[in-house]
DNA sequence: GCTTTAAAAAGTAAATT
DNA sequence: AATTTACTTTAGAAAGC
Protein backbone atom coordinates (compact mmCIF):
# COMPACT_ATOMS: atom_id res chain seq x y z
CA UNK A 1 0.00 0.00 0.00
CA UNK A 2 1.66 2.96 -0.95
CA UNK A 3 1.05 6.37 0.40
CA UNK A 4 0.14 8.88 -2.25
CA UNK A 5 1.99 11.80 -0.04
CA UNK A 6 5.32 9.75 -0.57
CA UNK A 7 4.81 10.21 -4.16
CA UNK A 8 5.03 14.32 -3.80
CA UNK A 9 7.17 15.99 -6.29
CA UNK A 10 8.12 19.64 -6.12
CA UNK A 11 8.42 21.36 -9.43
CA UNK A 12 8.46 24.44 -9.31
CA UNK A 13 8.98 27.18 -6.35
CA UNK A 14 8.57 30.86 -7.26
CA UNK A 15 10.38 33.71 -4.19
CA UNK A 16 10.48 36.96 -4.47
CA UNK A 17 13.42 39.21 -2.66
CA UNK A 18 14.90 42.39 -3.48
CA UNK A 19 19.03 43.56 -3.01
CA UNK A 20 17.69 47.22 -1.54
CA UNK A 21 19.33 48.94 -4.84
CA UNK A 22 17.63 50.69 -8.14
CA UNK A 23 19.25 49.56 -10.96
CA UNK A 24 20.38 50.25 -14.37
CA UNK A 25 18.83 47.66 -16.45
CA UNK A 26 20.20 49.28 -19.94
CA UNK A 27 23.43 48.62 -18.14
CA UNK A 28 23.24 45.39 -16.33
CA UNK A 29 22.18 43.73 -19.78
CA UNK A 30 25.49 44.73 -21.31
CA UNK A 31 27.36 43.78 -18.61
CA UNK A 32 25.55 40.08 -17.90
CA UNK A 33 25.76 37.98 -20.19
CA UNK A 34 23.06 35.73 -21.39
CA UNK A 35 20.37 38.58 -20.17
CA UNK A 36 17.67 39.27 -21.58
CA UNK A 37 16.18 42.09 -21.73
CA UNK A 38 13.32 43.79 -23.83
CA UNK A 39 11.66 46.40 -22.26
CA UNK A 40 9.08 47.09 -25.36
CA UNK A 41 7.58 43.63 -23.82
CA UNK A 42 8.28 43.28 -20.08
CA UNK A 43 10.12 45.70 -17.45
CA UNK A 44 12.18 42.80 -16.36
CA UNK A 45 15.51 41.44 -17.64
CA UNK A 46 15.75 37.89 -17.41
CA UNK A 47 18.80 35.84 -16.07
CA UNK A 48 19.00 32.73 -16.08
CA UNK A 49 21.17 30.37 -13.48
CA UNK A 50 22.59 26.97 -14.61
CA UNK A 51 23.14 25.01 -11.72
CA UNK A 52 20.88 25.10 -10.41
CA UNK A 53 18.24 25.51 -12.77
CA UNK A 54 16.16 28.95 -12.57
CA UNK A 55 15.00 32.05 -14.19
CA UNK A 56 15.34 35.16 -12.22
CA UNK A 57 13.49 38.65 -13.23
CA UNK A 58 15.53 41.41 -12.59
CA UNK A 59 13.85 44.98 -11.67
CA UNK A 60 14.79 48.50 -11.85
CA UNK A 61 13.51 48.59 -8.32
CA UNK A 62 16.45 45.81 -7.15
CA UNK A 63 13.18 44.18 -6.83
CA UNK A 64 14.16 40.47 -7.83
CA UNK A 65 11.52 37.14 -8.70
CA UNK A 66 13.28 33.42 -9.04
CA UNK A 67 10.98 31.23 -10.84
CA UNK A 68 11.39 27.33 -12.11
CA UNK A 69 13.65 26.25 -8.47
CA UNK A 70 13.24 22.15 -7.75
CA UNK A 71 13.40 22.98 -3.72
CA UNK A 72 13.58 25.98 -1.43
CA UNK A 73 17.63 25.72 -1.65
CA UNK A 74 17.63 25.46 -4.98
CA UNK A 75 16.09 29.25 -4.72
CA UNK A 76 18.47 30.17 -2.07
CA UNK A 77 21.73 28.76 -4.00
CA UNK A 78 19.78 30.38 -7.81
CA UNK A 79 19.38 33.75 -5.48
CA UNK A 80 22.99 33.68 -4.19
CA UNK A 81 24.62 33.04 -7.26
CA UNK A 82 23.22 36.61 -8.62
CA UNK A 83 24.15 38.36 -5.50
CA UNK A 84 27.25 37.64 -6.32
CA UNK A 85 27.41 38.31 -10.06
CA UNK A 86 25.92 42.07 -8.83
CA UNK A 87 28.57 42.66 -6.28
CA UNK A 88 31.19 41.39 -8.95
CA UNK A 89 29.91 44.01 -11.31
CA UNK A 90 30.64 46.23 -8.27
CA UNK A 91 26.48 46.77 -7.39
CA UNK A 92 25.94 46.69 -3.78
CA UNK A 93 23.98 44.28 -2.44
CA UNK A 94 22.53 44.26 1.08
CA UNK A 95 24.47 41.06 3.10
CA UNK A 96 21.77 38.65 3.41
CA UNK A 97 18.45 39.82 2.10
CA UNK A 98 14.82 38.68 2.76
CA UNK A 99 13.62 36.08 0.27
CA UNK A 100 9.94 35.04 0.52
CA UNK A 101 8.30 31.79 -1.12
CA UNK A 102 5.45 33.04 -3.18
CA UNK A 103 4.05 29.70 -4.50
CA UNK A 104 5.29 26.19 -4.79
CA UNK A 105 3.70 24.25 -7.29
CA UNK A 106 3.75 20.38 -6.42
CA UNK A 107 3.07 17.12 -8.45
CA UNK A 108 1.27 13.32 -6.83
CA UNK A 109 0.30 10.50 -7.84
CA UNK A 110 -3.11 9.11 -6.32
CA UNK A 111 -2.65 5.62 -7.81
CA UNK A 112 -5.89 4.93 -8.91
CA UNK A 113 -8.04 6.10 -11.96
CA UNK A 114 -10.67 9.06 -11.33
CA UNK A 115 -14.43 9.44 -12.39
CA UNK A 116 -14.02 12.90 -12.63
CA UNK A 117 -17.92 13.41 -13.52
CA UNK A 118 -18.40 11.89 -10.35
CA UNK A 119 -16.17 14.19 -8.47
CA UNK A 120 -17.35 17.23 -9.46
CA UNK A 121 -20.64 16.65 -8.12
CA UNK A 122 -19.42 15.14 -4.84
CA UNK A 123 -17.06 17.55 -4.52
CA UNK A 124 -19.38 19.87 -4.78
CA UNK A 125 -20.21 22.16 -8.05
CA UNK A 126 -19.59 25.16 -6.01
CA UNK A 127 -16.09 24.50 -5.09
CA UNK A 128 -14.93 22.90 -8.59
CA UNK A 129 -14.25 23.94 -12.08
CA UNK A 130 -14.38 20.57 -14.35
CA UNK A 131 -14.85 21.66 -18.31
CA UNK A 132 -13.13 19.15 -20.19
CA UNK A 133 -14.07 20.90 -23.44
CA UNK A 134 -11.66 23.60 -21.92
CA UNK A 135 -8.85 21.68 -19.92
CA UNK A 136 -8.87 17.80 -19.44
CA UNK A 137 -8.40 18.50 -15.30
CA UNK A 138 -10.92 18.75 -12.48
CA UNK A 139 -9.75 22.43 -10.74
CA UNK A 140 -10.79 21.92 -7.07
CA UNK A 141 -10.04 25.31 -4.80
CA UNK A 142 -9.58 23.47 -1.38
CA UNK A 143 -9.92 26.24 2.45
CA UNK A 144 -7.63 24.38 4.61
CA UNK A 145 -4.53 24.18 3.34
CA UNK A 146 -5.51 27.16 1.09
CA UNK A 147 -4.20 25.55 -2.13
CA UNK A 148 -5.89 25.01 -5.64
CA UNK A 149 -5.50 21.27 -6.95
CA UNK A 150 -6.16 20.26 -10.33
CA UNK A 151 -6.77 16.31 -10.36
CA UNK A 152 -6.86 14.33 -13.95
CA UNK A 153 -8.52 10.99 -15.13
CA UNK A 154 -5.41 8.92 -14.48
CA UNK A 155 -5.26 10.01 -10.59
CA UNK A 156 -2.10 12.12 -11.18
CA UNK A 157 -2.84 15.58 -9.81
CA UNK A 158 -0.95 19.18 -9.54
CA UNK A 159 -1.03 21.24 -6.12
CA UNK A 160 -0.66 24.81 -6.20
CA UNK A 161 -0.82 28.54 -4.40
CA UNK A 162 0.91 27.01 -1.33
CA UNK A 163 3.58 28.63 0.34
CA UNK A 164 4.93 26.14 2.93
CA UNK A 165 6.65 23.04 1.87
CA UNK A 166 3.90 21.52 4.40
CA UNK A 167 0.94 22.47 2.38
CA UNK A 168 1.35 20.06 -0.55
CA UNK A 169 1.65 16.83 1.65
CA UNK A 170 -1.74 18.37 3.97
CA UNK A 171 -3.90 18.97 0.13
CA UNK A 172 -3.02 15.45 -0.64
CA UNK A 173 -3.91 13.84 3.01
CA UNK A 174 -7.03 15.92 3.03
CA UNK A 175 -8.12 15.24 -0.83
CA UNK A 176 -7.37 11.53 -0.60
CA UNK A 177 -9.44 11.66 2.71
CA UNK A 178 -12.35 12.98 0.45
CA UNK A 179 -12.35 11.45 -2.39
CA UNK A 180 -12.37 8.09 0.02
CA UNK A 181 -15.54 9.38 1.43
CA UNK A 182 -17.30 9.78 -1.53
CA UNK A 183 -16.32 6.33 -2.00
CA UNK A 184 -14.77 7.17 -5.58
CA UNK A 185 -10.92 6.58 -4.79
CA UNK A 186 -10.29 2.49 -6.09
CA UNK B 1 -27.27 69.18 -8.64
CA UNK B 2 -28.49 69.82 -11.98
CA UNK B 3 -25.71 68.49 -13.44
CA UNK B 4 -25.86 65.29 -11.15
CA UNK B 5 -29.48 64.66 -12.35
CA UNK B 6 -27.89 65.19 -15.89
CA UNK B 7 -25.49 62.83 -15.25
CA UNK B 8 -27.77 60.01 -13.65
CA UNK B 9 -30.05 60.27 -16.87
CA UNK B 10 -27.27 59.91 -19.11
CA UNK B 11 -26.03 56.90 -17.12
CA UNK B 12 -29.37 55.50 -17.12
CA UNK B 13 -29.74 55.90 -20.20
CA UNK B 14 -26.50 54.69 -21.54
CA UNK B 15 -26.98 51.52 -19.32
CA UNK B 16 -30.52 51.18 -20.81
CA UNK B 17 -28.73 51.19 -24.61
CA UNK B 18 -26.17 48.27 -23.12
CA UNK B 19 -28.61 46.20 -22.02
CA UNK B 20 -31.19 46.65 -25.45
CA UNK B 21 -27.63 45.99 -27.23
CA UNK B 22 -26.82 42.37 -25.63
CA UNK B 23 -30.39 41.41 -25.66
CA UNK B 24 -30.51 41.91 -29.25
CA UNK B 25 -26.93 40.18 -29.40
CA UNK B 26 -28.53 37.12 -27.47
CA UNK B 27 -31.08 37.10 -29.69
CA UNK B 28 -29.16 37.40 -33.07
CA UNK B 29 -26.73 34.71 -31.67
CA UNK B 30 -29.74 32.25 -30.40
CA UNK B 31 -31.27 32.65 -33.97
CA UNK B 32 -28.28 31.83 -35.85
CA UNK B 33 -27.40 28.95 -33.85
CA UNK B 34 -31.18 27.66 -34.01
CA UNK B 35 -31.82 27.38 -30.55
CA UNK B 36 -35.82 28.07 -29.38
CA UNK B 37 -36.93 30.80 -27.50
CA UNK B 38 -37.38 29.57 -24.02
CA UNK B 39 -33.33 29.77 -24.19
CA UNK B 40 -32.86 33.35 -25.24
CA UNK B 41 -35.30 34.45 -22.56
CA UNK B 42 -32.85 31.59 -19.85
CA UNK B 43 -30.06 33.61 -21.32
CA UNK B 44 -31.60 37.32 -20.69
CA UNK B 45 -32.50 36.34 -17.29
CA UNK B 46 -28.07 35.17 -16.75
CA UNK B 47 -27.03 38.62 -18.33
CA UNK B 48 -29.64 40.86 -16.25
CA UNK B 49 -27.91 38.70 -13.15
CA UNK B 50 -24.78 39.24 -14.41
CA UNK B 51 -25.43 42.86 -14.49
CA UNK B 52 -27.04 43.39 -10.80
CA UNK B 53 -23.98 41.39 -9.55
CA UNK B 54 -22.02 43.88 -10.97
CA UNK B 55 -19.85 41.44 -13.27
CA UNK B 56 -19.73 42.93 -16.60
CA UNK B 57 -17.16 45.53 -15.32
CA UNK B 58 -13.85 44.83 -16.91
CA UNK B 59 -15.82 42.65 -19.61
CA UNK B 60 -16.94 43.36 -23.13
CA UNK B 61 -20.99 43.36 -22.91
CA UNK B 62 -20.26 40.66 -26.11
CA UNK B 63 -18.62 38.58 -24.22
CA UNK B 64 -20.34 38.45 -21.09
CA UNK B 65 -23.61 37.84 -23.87
CA UNK B 66 -22.35 34.94 -25.75
CA UNK B 67 -21.22 33.20 -22.00
CA UNK B 68 -24.75 34.04 -21.13
CA UNK B 69 -25.86 32.18 -24.39
CA UNK B 70 -24.29 29.25 -23.93
CA UNK B 71 -24.83 28.72 -20.24
CA UNK B 72 -28.38 29.29 -20.67
CA UNK B 73 -28.10 26.27 -23.78
CA UNK B 74 -26.50 23.99 -21.42
CA UNK B 75 -28.72 24.68 -18.52
CA UNK B 76 -31.71 23.92 -20.83
CA UNK B 77 -29.92 20.42 -22.21
CA UNK B 78 -29.20 21.52 -25.47
CA UNK B 79 -25.57 22.49 -25.12
CA UNK B 80 -23.71 24.24 -28.08
CA UNK B 81 -19.86 23.71 -27.85
CA UNK B 82 -17.47 27.00 -27.55
CA UNK B 83 -16.60 26.32 -31.25
CA UNK B 84 -20.21 26.71 -32.40
CA UNK B 85 -21.34 29.44 -30.04
CA UNK B 86 -17.38 31.42 -31.19
CA UNK B 87 -19.10 31.15 -34.62
CA UNK B 88 -21.81 33.32 -34.38
CA UNK B 89 -20.11 35.77 -31.83
CA UNK B 90 -17.38 38.50 -32.47
CA UNK B 91 -15.88 37.21 -29.34
CA UNK B 92 -13.21 35.06 -29.58
CA UNK B 93 -13.13 31.22 -27.76
CA UNK B 94 -11.12 31.57 -25.21
CA UNK B 95 -12.76 35.28 -23.87
CA UNK B 96 -15.97 33.60 -24.23
CA UNK B 97 -14.66 30.45 -22.15
CA UNK B 98 -12.89 32.37 -19.54
CA UNK B 99 -16.03 34.75 -19.26
CA UNK B 100 -18.54 31.50 -18.82
CA UNK B 101 -16.36 30.13 -16.05
CA UNK B 102 -16.09 32.96 -14.45
CA UNK B 103 -20.09 34.47 -14.21
CA UNK B 104 -21.08 30.67 -13.95
CA UNK B 105 -18.90 30.69 -10.60
CA UNK B 106 -20.08 34.27 -9.53
CA UNK B 107 -23.74 33.72 -10.06
CA UNK B 108 -23.70 29.98 -8.93
CA UNK B 109 -24.84 28.71 -11.70
CA UNK B 110 -23.69 25.09 -10.73
CA UNK B 111 -23.78 23.50 -13.96
CA UNK B 112 -23.29 19.69 -14.52
CA UNK B 113 -20.57 19.02 -16.73
CA UNK B 114 -21.80 18.26 -20.07
CA UNK B 115 -23.18 15.04 -21.53
CA UNK B 116 -21.66 13.96 -24.75
CA UNK B 117 -25.35 12.39 -25.48
CA UNK B 118 -26.72 15.53 -25.89
CA UNK B 119 -24.76 16.26 -28.60
CA UNK B 120 -25.55 12.99 -30.67
CA UNK B 121 -29.16 14.14 -31.60
CA UNK B 122 -27.72 17.16 -33.69
CA UNK B 123 -24.54 15.80 -35.16
CA UNK B 124 -26.63 12.53 -36.39
CA UNK B 125 -29.51 14.39 -37.63
CA UNK B 126 -26.74 16.96 -39.35
CA UNK B 127 -25.29 13.80 -40.60
CA UNK B 128 -28.81 12.54 -42.16
CA UNK B 129 -28.03 9.23 -40.06
CA UNK B 130 -31.07 7.16 -38.96
CA UNK B 131 -32.88 6.27 -35.25
CA UNK B 132 -31.21 3.42 -35.17
CA UNK B 133 -27.68 4.84 -35.14
CA UNK B 134 -28.37 7.74 -33.01
CA UNK B 135 -29.74 4.81 -30.32
CA UNK B 136 -26.63 2.63 -30.83
CA UNK B 137 -24.33 5.84 -30.58
CA UNK B 138 -25.57 6.63 -26.91
CA UNK B 139 -24.98 2.84 -25.84
CA UNK B 140 -21.65 3.10 -26.80
CA UNK B 141 -21.12 6.35 -25.18
CA UNK B 142 -23.14 4.92 -21.74
CA UNK B 143 -21.07 1.62 -21.56
CA UNK B 144 -17.53 3.67 -22.17
CA UNK B 145 -18.66 6.57 -20.16
CA UNK B 146 -19.19 3.96 -17.13
CA UNK B 147 -15.98 2.26 -17.62
CA UNK B 148 -14.59 5.24 -16.67
CA UNK B 149 -13.25 6.54 -20.75
CA UNK B 150 -14.66 10.06 -20.34
CA UNK B 151 -12.84 11.85 -17.84
CA UNK B 152 -11.04 14.93 -19.33
CA UNK B 153 -12.33 14.29 -22.89
CA UNK B 154 -13.97 16.74 -24.82
CA UNK B 155 -17.60 16.01 -24.66
CA UNK B 156 -18.07 16.79 -28.57
CA UNK B 157 -15.03 14.58 -30.15
CA UNK B 158 -16.61 11.60 -27.52
CA UNK B 159 -19.98 12.29 -29.33
CA UNK B 160 -18.53 12.47 -32.47
CA UNK B 161 -16.20 9.07 -32.36
CA UNK B 162 -19.32 7.23 -31.10
CA UNK B 163 -21.30 8.52 -33.83
CA UNK B 164 -18.86 7.34 -36.55
CA UNK B 165 -18.76 4.02 -34.51
CA UNK B 166 -22.59 4.02 -34.82
CA UNK B 167 -22.88 4.62 -38.41
CA UNK B 168 -20.17 1.78 -38.76
CA UNK B 169 -22.16 -0.86 -37.16
CA UNK B 170 -25.45 0.07 -38.40
CA UNK B 171 -23.90 -0.02 -41.79
CA UNK B 172 -24.77 3.61 -42.41
CA UNK B 173 -20.87 4.43 -42.66
CA UNK B 174 -19.87 8.36 -42.75
CA UNK B 175 -15.95 8.88 -42.95
CA UNK B 176 -14.07 10.40 -39.86
CA UNK B 177 -13.78 13.81 -41.93
CA UNK B 178 -17.88 13.66 -42.52
CA UNK B 179 -18.58 13.54 -38.75
CA UNK B 180 -15.12 15.85 -37.68
CA UNK B 181 -16.50 18.67 -39.83
CA UNK B 182 -19.95 18.48 -37.88
CA UNK B 183 -18.54 17.87 -34.57
CA UNK B 184 -15.55 20.60 -34.92
CA UNK B 185 -12.75 17.94 -34.11
CA UNK B 186 -10.35 16.22 -35.78
CA UNK B 187 -10.13 13.44 -37.59
CA UNK B 188 -6.89 12.41 -34.99
CA UNK B 189 -9.48 13.04 -31.58
CA UNK B 190 -12.34 11.05 -33.42
CA UNK B 191 -9.83 7.96 -34.44
CA UNK B 192 -8.27 8.07 -30.60
CA UNK B 193 -11.74 8.27 -28.81
CA UNK B 194 -12.88 5.76 -31.76
CA UNK B 195 -10.44 2.73 -30.70
CA UNK B 196 -10.80 3.25 -26.88
CA UNK B 197 -14.71 3.31 -27.52
CA UNK B 198 -14.30 -0.04 -29.71
CA UNK B 199 -12.54 -1.81 -27.34
CA UNK B 200 -14.63 -0.78 -24.49
CA UNK B 201 -17.41 -2.31 -26.12
CA UNK B 202 -15.78 -5.55 -26.23
CA UNK B 203 -15.53 -5.60 -30.23
CA UNK B 204 -12.22 -5.95 -32.27
C1' DG C 1 -7.04 43.17 -17.43
C1' DC C 2 -2.33 42.36 -20.08
C1' DT C 3 2.67 41.68 -20.67
C1' DT C 4 7.11 37.57 -18.74
C1' DT C 5 9.14 33.48 -16.09
C1' DA C 6 8.84 28.12 -14.80
C1' DA C 7 6.75 23.59 -14.04
C1' DA C 8 3.44 19.52 -13.85
C1' DA C 9 -0.84 17.20 -15.36
C1' DA C 10 -3.67 15.23 -20.20
C1' DG C 11 -6.30 16.52 -24.17
C1' DT C 12 -6.44 18.63 -28.56
C1' DA C 13 -4.45 20.59 -32.70
C1' DA C 14 -1.32 21.75 -36.34
C1' DA C 15 2.94 21.24 -38.78
C1' DT C 16 6.62 17.90 -40.33
C1' DT C 17 8.38 13.75 -41.71
C1' DA D 1 0.03 7.72 -39.58
C1' DA D 2 3.69 8.71 -36.28
C1' DT D 3 6.57 12.63 -34.22
C1' DT D 4 7.30 17.03 -32.76
C1' DT D 5 5.91 21.39 -31.18
C1' DA D 6 2.62 24.14 -28.98
C1' DC D 7 -1.31 25.67 -26.67
C1' DT D 8 -5.23 25.02 -22.92
C1' DT D 9 -5.54 25.30 -16.88
C1' DT D 10 -3.77 26.44 -11.80
C1' DA D 11 -0.66 30.06 -8.41
C1' DG D 12 2.41 33.88 -7.35
C1' DA D 13 5.61 38.05 -7.56
C1' DA D 14 7.64 41.92 -10.16
C1' DA D 15 6.61 47.42 -13.04
C1' DG D 16 3.96 49.54 -16.30
C1' DC D 17 0.41 50.20 -19.59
Amino acid sequence: MTNPADSIEIQNVVASTGIGQELDLEALAEDLPGADFNPDNFPGLVYRTQEPKAAALIFRSGKIVCTGAKSIDDVHDALGIIFEKLRGLQIPVEDDPDITVQNIVSSADLGHNLNLNALAIGLGLEDVEYEPEQFPGLVYRMDEPEVVILLFGSGKIVITGGKRTDDAEEAVEEIVERIEGLGLLG
Amino acid sequence: RLRKWQERIRTKDAGERNLQFALSEIDRMASALGVPRSVREVASVIYRRALNEDLIRGRSIEGVSTAALYAACRQEGIPRSLDEVADVSRVPQKEIGRTYRYISQELGLELKPVDPKQFVPRFASALQLSEEVQSKATEIIDVSAEQGLLSGKSPTGFAAAAIYAASLLCNEKKTQREVADVAQVTEVTIRNRYQEQIEAMGFR
